[in-house]
DNA sequence: AATGAATGAGCCTTCATTCAT
DNA sequence: GATGAATGAAGGCTCATTCAT
């Protein structure tokens, strides 16, 4: 029945889709309503349920529709020919950024969905999780030019080292965000932050 | 009527606490169910209630006694008078790795508490969080000898980035662990692998 | 909600109205139970919550909706235009007695309402019940021809005096009624009764 | 078991008397909590329970006993060798305000035991009520004088007219004082109105 | 396609009462 | 006498899901 919620007029399929979006990001899985779906979607109970057989259809449609969105976009920002690795890296992070910008929601939920515990969703998010991981590792580093390291570096741990400091800066900053009385995150200061560690790193690594 | 809770034959405590400390682990605040747990302790519904208010006080209790064992092995197990930050961190590291062998449950528990989004408990788990990480940074760091570092090093960040990489090995051998049929963990793997890291960290940071 | 209950088939409708009416008249606010209620009006548990957000709304629309079938029965049957107050007031507890033999189950929890002491409804029950005695009490003796009084006498205390003795037959006679086996109230006798009193105030009060 | 309540000291006896008819007038007896009860009189649970065999027994117990020292009281202070009825009366008001004042927790218990509806005591209290006003009303207007009345005078009925009057000016003062903000009935004023109606009474019924 | 009334299992919590000590 | 831990039924209420229309 998916099918059919996929083919429905654009604006009402919004409706549904940001309703449930905002719901689940909002309270979880377990704790989203189905009740405040429908009422701030303007739908009857009953049509929700005409479009995916239940709560968790929903909810893991949601997921896969999510990625999907945040992929295509993704792909479509980087640039796949600069195959210097840490200048792809800092791509990465103004890119994570501006879609932090232009799709809140979406991330917020897809943040929220990773950490999700329910058990009724949780092994089926990982699963989708762990297979995203492999595809897009690959994709992210395809045509990455690595004879500009110095020799002697282990480059898949220099790798690893990048990757984890950035998602370092972003999570402070995030946990920074939410201490703050509007929770705005200072884009700024993060690109800032990054470049700093970015030059230590490029002094560090590259010949 | 904690302290009476507190006051019990071990055994019962332990099994009150344990059947507690699995469903929150498992199932998060709100899912969480006062039913399950008084099941798998096997003791009447009265009595989880005439230990504890309400749910909340139960849950609020178990964060703040798992902290408190944690902690206290913790820094049973650190040398504080070791100066070498990075050999402080090695050590923190192994320290991890031993108590997820000799906790799992605990914390589990409080892996996701930390996480919990739940209104009713997030702000009194967050002001207990933001408590420690004051106090503990300050002593985790206690006594450390900043002077090895070579001149013009960003001291700050480049402790960042020791303890983010540290991070980073950590979840990602307990990503791999999940995939595992027994999901046990490997820990000499993540010793071997974190000093590689030191060393790598060492030559780039010290003198 | 409620604006779907009142437009619900008349006889679902009043199951629901019946089963709680005397759940509450027999038990009061706090000890009537929205189980037993369900129960007997054959309705589900979640219906019930369908149209009513809790038990207190429900209690309350209950009294609401009882004093407007009271009020407006009485005012049909009371001949405004009649000015003696004697007479007037001789109607009254004609109609007040009718009344009692046509809606007994509202008027026992109407009672049962008055003297209610659950903090959670006492406040908002005492301040319907003072908004309808300035109005209705108003209403009631509109019109009245005080020059019939003898000199000298105090109206006011007069109509008290006559007011309070009414009240007294009436419960005298309900509480009688109650020891009976069959509960049945001796409509007659009461009209005697009151009779020979109004008697009496005429010739002490009127000219 | 009862009995064995009534040797008991004086103090701790009352400590329990007390707590039971404060908990019983503010909550009623369903609502009125024994777990409360005992906290207040500061003995265990098990105490209680060893006294009377259950909470409807202390209740009922507690009824009988606060009659008793009421009646006691009362009957003290009036009278009985005034033959005037309307004095007699005007004694009995007199009487009853002084006993607001010296036993207010008393009456309280008692005017709420008055109107309880839960089914579990319900009748048992209107069972011993209506011995009460039988034994009592006898008592009451023993040795009274009725040759003041004017011939032709219903005496019951005027005798009537005279106890529904008071009846009512208690309750509506008594209504009134529930609106004050501090609750205090002025007892004065009841006094002063009540004259105003004696003197109406013995103009209309006597010689 | 669309509605929303209806269901009932499950939730947290309270409380009188019992009983081993 | 005295304790208070222990029980479990019952309470109000929520919510995903179904189904007749």
């Amino acid at each position: 029945m998916i099918s059919k919620f996929l083919s429905l007029e654009s604006e009402k399929k919004n409706r549904i889709l940001n309703a449930a979006l905002k719901e689940f990001a909002q309270k979880g899985y377990k704790n989203g309503s189905t009740n405040e779906i429908v009422k701030s979607a303007e739908i009857s109970k009953g049509l929700l349920f005409h479009y995916f057989k239940n709560k968790r259809e929903l909810y893991l449609f949601l997921f896969d529709y999510c990625i999907e969105v945040l992929l295509d976009d993704f792909y479509n920002k980087i640039n796949l020919s600069q195959s210097n690795i840490i200048e792809r890296l800092r791509q990465f992070s103004m890119v994570k950024i501006k879609m932090l910008e232009r799709y809140p929601d979406i991330i917020r939920f897809v943040e929220v969905a990773f950490k999700e515990d329910s058990i009724e969703v949780k092994n089926e998010i990982e699963e989708r999780t762990n297979k995203l991981s492999d595809t897009n590792l690959k994709k992210a580093f395809e045509g990455i030019d690595v004879s500009r390291f110095k020799e002697g570096i282990d480059v898949e741990k220099a790798i690893n080292i990048i990757i984890w400091t950035f998602e370092g800066i972003s999570n402070t900053e995030i946990k920074k965000a939410k201490l703050t009385p509007l929770g705005k995150i200072d884009y700024d200061r993060i690109i800032d932050e990054a470049d700093v560690y970015i030059e230590m790193f490029k002094e560090w690594f590259y010949k």
